[in-house]
DNA sequence: ATTATTCCTATAGAAATAATAGGAGTTAAA
DNA sequence: TTTAACTCCTATTATTTCTATAGGAATAAT
């Protein structure tokens, strides 16, 4: 299970996919996603933060994609707001951490679980661009 | 990320079906599986009260599956344990239950995102047997 | 100037996580 | 029949994470 956090941030980013060519606010990211306004700024900093986002201030400004939204993964959002996304950290690539309960590794039957679900997982998130996102989206309009 | 509980809960499922034969006291379990014994018991109480694990009291007791290894799966204890595997309970067979945020959920990319997400994981923890799990675990004995 | 924005810091309640503690009840074996 | 090894039950607690909210300073277009 991801966070509210994580979730908002999916769909501020897929709703700044669908609207590539101009700069949102997030007043009205926040809006077209019923996403909580001081919530969602606080989701677009760490974005920002995270470089997926570049920012513009002051009167109409706003929020832009970094990058070409056919260039950015679901994974990469994901990973900026949750860190990394495989279930345990002796199985992660990103954050790779060593279960300090598990005598051998390589023998470890959950870790090796735990590896092929990462695999998995990342086969669709990473998989995924924020273009397919928007495009998705915008099959019912 | 999953939960230590849970990833306890998976190793000390794991042990029991490596000793098939045998009926293992939590002590045991513990020990084997460098886990704290408190926290383990509580573990193993959820897993009983779930159906999972059948116990014996007394001198010479202790816990046993429910059922044949071969016939048991991880995703059956990570939800024991944890609930949904799916990442946002809009996108979960088992516990569904709809997002206020979204307008039209059969529109929504986030949502299409999760659902593949857990088609992916589901096919790696459903399919995944106690008993594999206790034969990987002897590869190295 | 005015207004619409981002940006920064601080706060905070609620829930989940990760245990620990102590003891009551059960059962097999000595 | 005692005893030791167990499960089982009920609390308690510290820490962290989640999910926000509040208020105001800095910035930029008009
Ligand atoms: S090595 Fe991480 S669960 Fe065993
Ligand atoms: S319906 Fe659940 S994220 Fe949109």
């Amino acid at each position: 299970m991801i966070s509210n956090k994580a979730k908002y941030a999916l769909k501020a980013m897929t709703i700044l996919a669908a609207n590539q060519e101009r700069v949102l606010s997030a007043q009205e990211i926040a809006k077209k996603g019923k996403i909580p306004y001081k919530f969602l700024e606080a989701i677009l900093t760490d974005l920002k933060n995270r470089k997926l986002l570049r920012s513009h201030r002051g009167a109409s400004g706003g929020y832009a994609l970094a990058r070409p939204p056919g260039e950015m993964t679901a994974g990469e959002v994901i990973r900026a707001i949750e860190g990394p996304i495989a279930p345990l950290l002796c199985a992660s690539l990103t954050g790779y951490r060593r279960c300090e309960d598990c005598v051998d590794e390589e023998a470890c039957a959950v870790r090796s679980l735990m590896v092929d679900s990462r695999a998995a997982l990342s086969s669709v998130l990473d998989r995924r661009s924020l273009a397919e996102l928007a495009a998705f989206s915008q099959l019912k309009p």
